[in-house]
DNA sequence: CCAAAAGTGTTGTTTCTACACCCATGA
DNA sequence: TCATGGGTGTAGAAACAACACTTTTGG
């Protein structure tokens, strides 16, 4: 019953939607000083996927990431950034692709389902604590640290690697913390954030002047914290200068 | 006639081409010291437009790029890096559209030419001089210097902008010119290429010395060269370098 | 009192930038 | 001989990397 519900709302939406692409979002959130992404399961299928959907036939393609993730995050207003499309036939042709459909109770070879997809990459930087999971019934979304993943659905794993390794590339215009730190933040935070995504440690010291430096923080006169020992000055990002390079880099 | 060769050729392959994805190339190539790029014009047609194509149903998408190029330049073995997937309904939706399409006989909102497009870009790093130009009757191919582009079909300016932006954020991990330059060159040829794309001069001798220091040019015996006033070295790349800084791009 | 993380500063190295001078050539 | 572009070098500024000492807090 619960696996009608989710599969009822895709088997025949070939006239919505376009058919032969479909988007996966990369979601990243941080939390508890690890960096972590979203990933979706679904009780017909074992393994976890990145959150997907499809574009409907005359709504713009970045406007269908958005209306994705709406529904999944319950936020409005996410950064997104289409990084790559993949289209390599084996994504669709595969054994495991076989295997799901028939899960679903598709056995067509001519469902549009079963066709060929190209897939679209968009990753999310989101704000942790503002994410509000929505699960259909049938459905599980949790957030995996960035460490842990499993061995995903498809050519997944290796869409998480490729987001990363733009992200990365971009940082050096925009400060990578940006989307995904809360309104106040001590600089640890932002400084593992910038290991985790560079994948190796940065001289505290050095980062701190170098990142100052840079324009994109405010200093808050709050300098109160709880954890660790000793409090630490919050920050915030300069939001006009950090909005001004994120447009640049699209 | 001329018209129906080339229409006759796409109007009824809704059966071999996987539908609503097309794939747009910006084809660079350097020569007499410019950075060009190659467009195609259609006797039906009045705007120039990139080179485009479609992906065959179970085709990998490269590979329907290196196809598509293949068949307009005749070369092998191109260099192809696929940059961004343009998804807005407008660039199908259009007026323009709709004549382009009524010019190829096509009135019927049903074709699956007239469909909603969303196309994948691609750009091409060429040796001008290896290219073998070839046009089908009733299409012309024209290398176009780069400030001379003009008003092109659909959205395929600002493609163009895209790609020039995506290749300059990546001059600083690849030498641009590698795949754009003949096997022997002078060190003036680059930095013009690297000029043209970054769009502002360079100092000459410390762009040579930060060229070279970077170890992907290897300096040649042959010293000689025809044009100009003094005879300048020649240089070749480090193919080795060069191509395993390549791959740290894709 | 002590471990852990924060604040602050110095120094030597490398890279970048902005220049100047001389050389070889064809017209 | 002269205008054009090639080859080489240097000095100051800026950015980077490596590193040490002190401070504040909770347990």
């Amino acid at each position: 019953m619960k696996k009608k519900n989710i599969i009822d709302k895709l088997i025949n939406r070939e006239v919505i939607y376009q058919q032969g692409i479909s988007i996966d979002c990369v979601v990243f959130g941080f939390h508890d000083r690890t960096l972590k992404i979203l990933l979706n399961k679904f009780n017909f299928f074992h393994k976890w996927m990145l959150p997907l959907g499809f574009i409907e036939k005359d709504e713009n393609m970045d406007d269908a990431a958005y209306r994705i993730l709406k529904k999944k995050t319950g936020l409005d207003n996410i950064y997104l950034y289409q990084f790559h499309a993949f289209g390599n036939t084996l994504r669709s042709k595969s054994q495991e692709q076989r295997d799901i459909l028939s899960k679903m109770g598709i056995d067509d070879g001519e469902h549009w389902l079963a066709q060929r997809f190209v897939s679209i990459g968009y990753y999310a930087l989101v704000e942790y604590s503002k994410v509000n999971i929505k699960t259909n019934a049938g459905e599980e979304l949790r957030w995996f640290n960035i460490n842990e993943i499993p061995s995903l659905y498809s050519d997944h794993n290796s869409i998480i690697e490729k987001a990363l390794s733009v992200i990365r590339s971009q940082m050096r215009i925009i400060p990578a913390g940006y989307k995904l730190l809360p309104e106040k933040f001590p600089l640890s935070e932002l400084r593992i954030i910038y290991e985790t995504i560079l994948g190796r440690e940065l001289d505290r010291r050095n980062f701190q002047r170098k990142i100052l430096a840079s324009g994109y923080l405010i200093k808050l006169d709050e300098i109160h914290r709880k954890t660790g020992r000793k409090p630490a000055t919050l920050f915030s990002f300069d939001k006009e200068k950090c909005d001004k390079a994120l447009q640049s880099i699209i």
